[in-house]
DNA sequence: CAGGTTCGGTTCGTTGATTGAACCGAACTG
DNA sequence: CAGTTCGGTTCAATCAACGAACCGAACCTG
């Protein structure tokens, strides 16, 4: 079975998650919606993927029920995350958590969550998506992200596309980008 | 759905990890691992994978350094996860707990952790795989699974491997199964 | 020691998902 | 009214997953 994606015999939660989100390309489209990018097309440019499996994977997901399409104008949708869809906050964040830690070499660009809203003045996520000056789990909506390196200074090539530009600078998770 | 394997493009933590950890059944065989199976047939018999998948997903995992591979006995090898592949607990459990809570249906199998070493007396994990009675988030080691429901009261097939028989007890995760 | 079983695989033909290019219609823009 | 943007669909080629068959080493079992 290619992720097409039952695991069937599987009587596990995890197993009913990746069904939905374990399909290729699914987790790094979450990730834009969690950034606050909305449109197809800028979903597309950003991400490099296939128009057909965008188009496929987003209809997956507002099937799912984690992302929500609204006709914001004639012709021109957009995707926003659920309350579902929200709740996937802390699996999205410990993954790259994760790969930032484990996985990223010296040269590659290393991106940070901020408790914007704290009360405590705020500090950087740990584990578990959780902020260590107030103890909390702070939704999506009260946190900043920022790059601890510029762009320029790391090894990969520089992307050009509108929300590749937007995210060189501290930006409130949600808020629309570009 | 063949999860390719690079996301080339993407200068992201969360590419990174979904290139070891986004193939398809590879977050399965990590939570068995959590749970303490460690040999070969045994993954096999519990995922209904086949051979040649689990091998190269094996053989991805031990090469990306999160799990670790043994030969406990000559001709037999087992898998254990390293350092690296238990700090991925959080993002294991957050797709879990998200799936139990949206994607399971009234019938299915829950299955819940408790924090059976806190210093308070331990609770169920919280999200985060954060414990609300000590507020840490406690090693996997220092966990115990059970289920909520017996598995013959749900709607799914009664599986019985060895794995799917021995987890229907509780569980101390790690400790070596079936 | 012959025969069977378990373990941890590899090989291979078939099935099916991903890819990237081309095409499309609706709506707005100049 | 010509051109562009947006959000797709269609299609052929490619590539991964599937599952059945095969394999060698080690370990019973009689």
């Amino acid at each position: 079975m290619p992720l097409g994606q039952n695991y069937d015999r599987q009587d596990c939660a995890l197993a009913r998650a990746l069904e939905i989100v374990g399909e290729r390309w699914t987790l790094l489209v979450l990730r834009d919606c969690f950034f606050g990018v909305r449109r197809f097309a800028d979903l597309r440019a950003h991400l490099d993927i296939p128009r057909a499996v965008l188009s496929d994977r987003l209809a997956t997901l507002v099937d799912a029920g984690l992302l929500a399409r609204r006709n914001y104008a004639p012709g021109r949708d957009e995707y926003v995350l659920t309350d579902t869809g929200l709740d996937l906050w802390p699996a999205v964040y410990s993954l790259a958590r994760f790969g930032d830690r484990h996985l990223v070499g010296p040269g590659g660009g290393r991106r940070r969550f901020r408790h914007a809203d704290c009360p405590e003045g705020g500090a950087e996520l740990a584990a578990g998506a959780v902020c260590p000056a107030c103890g909390t789990l702070p939704a999506p909506s009260s946190l900043e992200t920022y790059l601890l390196v510029p762009a320029a200074d790391t090894d990969r090539p520089v992307r050009d596309d509108a929300v590749s530009v937007a995210l060189r600078r501290p930006h409130r998770l949600l808020a629309p980008l570009p």
